[in-house]
DNA sequence: AAGCCGTGGAT
DNA sequence: TATCCAAGGCT
């Protein structure tokens, strides 16, 4: 936490103990007891819980979380399987090139780690779908190492406590991580809790639709409350377009070829998108590109 | 370093 | 119905 660099903000001083202490109790107190929060789950538990909510909310992830332990409970059960299955068994989560990466670091893991979950940050760092947010999180979660985590919920947990906006900025920027680093707890143990709280904070409490500020254990110290609540001041925030995107087709392409256990013909395929053939064929070839489908005998399988 | 990469619930 | 948004990563 102490990375140097200038200070960031009087009120992190000021406020942070005040802070650590109201938003742990509170954890203590109603925060969610997820399956991958138990002391006995596995780094491997933690770490397929982190990567499969990686923009996947919680609740969609559980069911597919339990199925995926119950049949490849270590590294080297699914880098022994086939990726094609690991994409299968994704089932909805979304983003399916996380589950080709996920078998791709199981394999890594056997190489390269003794078939184990790698302690180490930079090991963690180096694996295939693991960036920094994933990284520190599974040290921090998985091994106690408390590394500072920067999720979207914690972005906004501090946007708004100690920086008074109502959202953080579009992309992470090198202040906010400076803003993250100097608000971790000096104590080892708190600040591995403050990671999971502040991100708990930030799912159940400071939403970015409906913050539930009536319900908050630091909305009397939070400079975004004790401002009013200011309205976000700034270029809108813009979505990405969805309808008609090769994202949708490419979705409905491997959505059929996980529902067939037999190679998918070409011509069924381009009932994806009827009115445009050539779409059909570019997102295929895209797909096949990524590694999430392979052309076989008699059509398209997932990879094997 | 913006834009791409799925899916579905909530409002 | 349309828009927002969710424990990001990669190029």
């Amino acid at each position: 936490m102490h990375r140097g660099g200038p200070a960031v903000s009087p009120d992190v001083t000021g406020a942070g103990p005040r802070l650590h202490a109201a938003v742990l109790a509170w954890f203590d107190d109603v925060g969610r007891d997820l399956p991958w929060r138990d002391p006995d789950c596995s780094p491997w538990g933690v770490y397929l819980s982190e990567v499969m909510s990686q923009q996947t909310p919680v609740a969609r992830v559980l069911p597919v979380w339990e199925r995926w332990l119950e049949r490849w409970p270590t590294p080297a059960d699914l880098a022994a399987d086939s990726p094609g299955e690991a994409v299968r068994m994704w089932d909805r989560l979304g983003y399916p090139r996380r589950a080709l990466r996920l078998w791709e670091s199981a394999a890594a893991m056997v190489e390269r780690h003794d078939g184990q979950v790698p302690r180490d940050h930079d090991d963690l760092l180096a694996l295939p779908g693991v960036g920094p947010y994933t990284a520190a999180a599974v040290a921090s979660f998985a091994f106690g190492d408390p590394r500072t985590v920067v999720d979207t919920n914690v972005r906004r947990v501090l946007a708004r406590t100690v920086s008074g906006t109502q959202h953080a900025a579009p992309a992470l920027t090198a202040a906010e991580m400076r803003l993250a680093d100097a608000s971790m707890p000096a104590d080892r143990d708190a600040a591995n809790r403050w990671n999971a709280a502040s991100m708990e904070l930030g799912a159940l409490v400071c939403t970015a639709r409906a913050p539930r500020c009536d319900d908050c254990p630091v909305s009397h110290l939070c400079a975004w409350q004790l401002a009013g609540r200011p309205e976000h001041d700034g270029p809108p925030r813009r979505g990405q377009a969805w309808h008609g995107t090769d994202r949708q087709v490419r979705g409905r392409i491997v959505q059929l070829l996980r529902e067939s256990p037999d190679p998918v013909p070409r011509r069924d395929l381009d009932g994806t998108w009827p009115d445009d053939p050539t779409k059909v064929e570019r997102c295929l070839a895209g797909l096949v590109e990524d590694g999430l489908v392979e052309p076989a005998a008699g059509g398209y399988v997932l990879p094997r």
